[in-house]
DNA sequence: TTGGGTGCAAACTATTTGCATTCGA
DNA sequence: TCGAATGCAAATAGTTTGCACCCAA
């Protein structure tokens, strides 16, 4: 039953992205659900799972999956880059408490009022965050 | 003609921030106009201005004048955080060219189809980044 | 006076890079 | 075979921290 592994090494090829070992671990990883993870918590995943893939390589993976639209880049804590193996249209919830972050699902979020383009500019994209912080205790607590 | 610095120092005071020679000149900067600053660029500004302000001390300052609401803090590009010195509402436009921001005025953004907040958290607050590119040269060029 | 503020340099963390080795087609 | 991919360690960049000295109240 290879199937998985032939799907994923499909996916990759299909974006001109030679499949490699280290490469479909962290394929199989992403894309086993909708997750947001940092580079760190990618080569933590991988190598708790008995897998075998070094830190350069992690990074070097997940820059060329994020250039190759494979996985998308999310900016919301200044410490370190999320990658989101959703890459259809949406925006998050940012727990700055946790630090998780969770999908919004907006087919269209409409933008009015927005100035106009500079001069030889091109939107290429709009992400929207919203920063969840913990309720303040209130005195009745 | 104190009075720049007056209003400055009251400013800081406001906050229940004690004025000092150095969060003065840093505070000067920042409001002078609309602006978003780099930790690195005011570092830069204030000393090539003649000022006389540590690494450090800028470090603390900036972070010390968020927490304090004076300024506002902006994750567009993971490789460093600017500093918004227009702290009402508003969004952005990125540059991915040149790593400028420019203000959004939107007085109302109206997110639809927010999902439930999770029990316990509220929304610190909604942050749009409209990336911009560079358009791509075409055959007609 | 005296506790908070500052400066400096060292420490840290996330990420990138150089280079020799290994692997996929 | 042979260039591309990998691993390791060193380099880098932004930011934070420890600690001795200094200044605002």
């Amino acid at each position: 039953m290879e199937s998985k592994r032939d799907t994923l090494n499909q996916l990759l090829r299909d974006r001109g992205i030679t499949p490699t070992q280290q490469r479909l671990e962290i394929a199989e990883l992403l894309f086993s659900r909708r997750q947001h993870l940092s580079a760190d918590q990618v080569l933590g995943r991988i190598n708790a799972a008995g897998g075998n893939v070094s830190k350069a390589t992690v990074y070097n993976t997940l820059g060329l999956f994020a250039d190759k639209g494979l996985i998308r880049t999310v900016i919301a804590d200044s410490t370190r880059v999320f990658y989101d193996s959703n890459t259809r249209p949406h925006h998050h919830f940012y727990d700055t408490d946790s630090g998780r972050l969770t999908d919004i699902e907006m087919d269209d979020v409409q933008l009015h009022q927005l100035p106009d383009i500079p001069e030889g500019r091109e939107v290429e994209g709009v992400d929207i965050i919203v920063r969840l912080r913990p309720v303040p205790p209130t005195d009745s607590d």
